[in-house]
RNA sequence: GUGGGUGUAGCUCAGGUGGUUAGAGCACCAGAUUGUGGCUCUGGGGGCCGUGGGUUCGAGUCCCAUCAUCCACCCCA
């Protein structure tokens, strides 16, 4: 237990500390292009803005929160997801006073007491963008070609878009009736899981796994096709600019998200590499939660990615990743030559902006050589004896075997045009 | 929260029907003309057999519980 990470959680070791910087890179990168910023905002939150901002019913707030009491009573809790704390942040200072739209975007961990399973984690990494005060069509598309972008930067190639539009409080609770009525016959056929959804949430049944239920809702209507009159013109214009950017897609209107606050668009970007936690990521418009969580009725959109599944797929689909090499030169000593000569000389070397090492247990020269060998150093510098008292270092090329004598007070000059060259 | 699989060395795994000092490969460390890596050879360090109970003369092996892990459901990233 003492030495054990929590349930979940995980450790990202520095072999593997190469690939989440270029995952995250890629996303600082592909938002710098596109015009977001990024925002840092608290791990945890006072409990009530999940509780509004998110929904009670969702089954993130009803059981998967990390809640707890601070020494002052208060109850906060680990954020489970990041559009609700960055639009608190947007609320609290005001960015609606700003020039509009706000882009942002951000990076980091978040936490769902979940069952730890492939691809799902307690606590997970989440990159994800949010536009608060517009709600022109085009920023829908400029979100999900965003996504995808993101996803191909990654290299990944099996990734699917899936869009639909879920209305407004409007058009929806009138569809959500609608739907309830045609399905009232067929209730006792559906799973247990989705004759509960028939008082909580009957869109749900629409995208259950289970085939009869998919069957049972073969010939039911679609939220698509009775859609209110802006909520249908908004969606056109959506897919109208993904098709004018040539980006595909796929309808599918019987996506639906878990989260309470969407509106409108809602999509989700899929791997068909992933097994069963296939969802990569996926998002949509929330017109009225800033409204929800006490601000002015101010619209909004974003996606939130999974970073695990993202090298997840990347993992399956074989993506190499260019990871950055680590050390330029290695010094090492032979003879009688002490260890604060070679950090006097490890440390010129590094001065002069060369990455340096040198051995700290006293190995024999075979012992250092077989070290910087393992760590892939390029180029060995070795002090011995003969050598100091020629006022010289010898520098070996590990790759090819060969190495020359340099001269002490030309050893940086060299050795700065030797990795210049390498590299 | 529900169902199923699995826990032996740092890693991947062997250890028929319970029976002496628990093994292999890889990894690690050290040697093989005392100043030179990769290949090869030799040797070495490492194991509360997940944990706690129970059955038994005797448990890595059987039973129960518990924890962890994996997969699926639920849900989602």
């Amino acid at each position: 237990m003492l030495i054990k990470a929590p349930r979940g959680t995980r450790d990202i070791l520095p072999p593997d500390v190469g690939q989440w910087q270029f995952v995250e890179g890629k996303a600082a990168e592909m938002c710098r292009i596109f015009g977001y910023q990024e925002i840092r905002t608290p791990v945890f939150e006072h409990t009530e803005l999940f509780l509004r901002g998110v929904g009670e019913v969702t089954d993130i707030v009803s059981k998967e929160m990390y809640t707890f009491q601070d020494r002052g009573e208060r109850s906060l809790t680990l954020r489970p997801e990041g559009t609700a704390p960055v639009a608190r942040s947007y609320l609290e200072h005001k960015l609606y006073g700003e020039t509009q739209p706000v882009k942002v975007y951000y990076i980091g961990p978040m936490f769902r007491y979940d069952r730890p399973q492939a691809g799902r984690y307690r606590q997970f990494h989440q990159f994800g963008v949010e536009v608060f005060g517009a709600d022109d069509p085009t920023v829908d598309a400029d979100v999900m070609v965003l996504a995808l972008k993101f996803f191909r930067g990654l290299g990944l190639s099996d990734v699917t878009l899936q869009v639909n539009s879920v209305g407004c409080s409007a058009c929806r609770s009138a569809y959500r009736t609608l739907l309830q009525e045609q399905l009232r016959e067929k209730v006792s056929g559906l799973c247990v899981d989705c004759t509960d959804r028939y008082e909580k949430n009957p869109l749900r049944i629409l995208d259950c796994k289970n085939v009869r239920c998919h069957e049972l809702t073969e010939n039911v209507p679609m939220m698509t096709d009775h859609l209110c009159q802006e909520c249908a013109t908004h969606f056109t214009a959506v897919k109208q600019a993904m098709d004018k950017l040539g980006e595909t897609y796929l309808v599918n209107p019987r996506l639906v998200r878990g989260l309470d606050y969407y509106t409108k668009t809602a999509f989700e970007i899929t791997s068909s590499v992933l097994g069963a936690q296939s969802s990569l990521g996926g998002g949509g418009r929330y017109d009225h939660l800033l409204s929800t969580i006490g601000g002015p009725e101010i619209p909004g959109i974003g996606f939130a990615i999974g970073l695990e599944r993202a090298l997840l797929a990347m993992e399956a689909e074989k993506v190499s990743i260019p990871v950055a090499n680590t050390l330029d030169a290695f010094v090492a000593t032979a003879g009688d030559v002490g260890a604060d000569e070679a950090l006097a000389v490890t440390m010129m070397l590094r001065d002069a902006g060369i990455a340096a090492d040198k051995d700290y247990l006293g190995r024999s020269l075979k012992a250092q050589l077989k070290f910087a060998d393992k760590k892939e150093v390029r180029f060995l510098i070795i002090l011995g004896d003969e050598e100091l008292k020629l006022g010289m270092a010898t520098v070996r090329d590990m790759k090819n075997g060969t190495q020359q004598s340099v001269s002490m007070t030309g050893l940086t000059a060299h050795l700065t045009a030797l990795v210049k060259e390498a590299k």
